[in-house]
DNA sequence: GTTTGATGATTAATATATTAAATAATTAGT
DNA sequence: ACTAATTATTTAATATATTAATCATCAAAC
């Protein structure tokens, strides 16, 4: 069999705790969890988004999103309003405070990401996101 | 700032998400969790290690090592004995019976795996692999 | 209009992730 | 030898992941 060391799988992870170890302290300061940050970006590029394609864009799945907004309406990160046309659908936004603090810790994030990019290299950052494109189509 | 799809660490996850597409029906045969298969690879390949030497390998931390551990000895999966040097340390390996499972599966995963990688491209994989294993050591 | 089937969201149950704190055994310094 | 600092593991508390089941709403067929 392969070696474990060569395993996709656990080279990704690898890979991604890395890349996230770059932006832990800055979420830890702000006390918010890596899925929440997650979210409120999507919102924040997308404005209001069902809750089936919030979770689909932030790669969480709808149980998990379930809780995780329950906890940023509590902390009035996030506001709900049930869609007119259909009653079963659930429509999220940012609320003011929300973009508040996402307007003055983005910049931050860019910094840190600029660093790592820079320290992987910039030709190489574009063609690793490439291949990961790639890998995020192939399908079983 | 960046676009949200532009997220290197949102990247990751979702080629982790479309890599292990290709091996959770297996696991769900089988009934185990991908971390548990992990461990067990880990196990199968090194022998008995520690611990600790195995939550760094397979990049699982320690409290979530001690409950997958629990559950594992519980299926007769897992063995565990106590250092003889070191009475804090704990020597893991497998039982006879994960052996035998893990001699009867590992060819359907290595069949998966191989699909997976004619699928993405032998030569892609192979320049991906080594991207990844850059970027796990780039430091914050 | 009612039934049936499908869909969006939630709940439930179990497993894992994360951080902090507690335990216990070892080692270093004195 | 004895205290202090270290280290390996576990416990605790909270958040998220995963699968299955439920609940409510909508849509199509009848």
């Amino acid at each position: 069999m392969r070696k474990f060391d060569d395993s996709l799988p656990l080279k990704l992870l690898r890979a991604r705790e890395a890349a996230l170890n770059h932006f832990r302290p800055i979420l830890k300061e702000i006390s918010l969890t890596e899925q929440q940050w997650r979210i409120i970006r999507a919102l924040n590029e997308y404005g209001a988004l069902e809750s089936k394609q919030l979770a689909e864009c932030c790669c969480i799945l709808s149980p998990s999103l379930t809780g995780i907004i329950k906890r940023l309406e509590q902390q009035n990160f996030i506001q709900r309003q049930k869609s007119t046309e259909d009653q079963r659908r659930v429509l999220l936004s940012l609320t003011e405070h929300a973009q508040t603090v996402f307007d003055e810790v983005s910049p931050r994030f860019e910094e840190s990401y600029r660093k790592m990019t820079d320290r992987f290299g910039q030709e190489k950052m574009q063609e690793f996101k490439e291949l990961l494109d790639l890998m995020a189509n192939v399908k079983p």
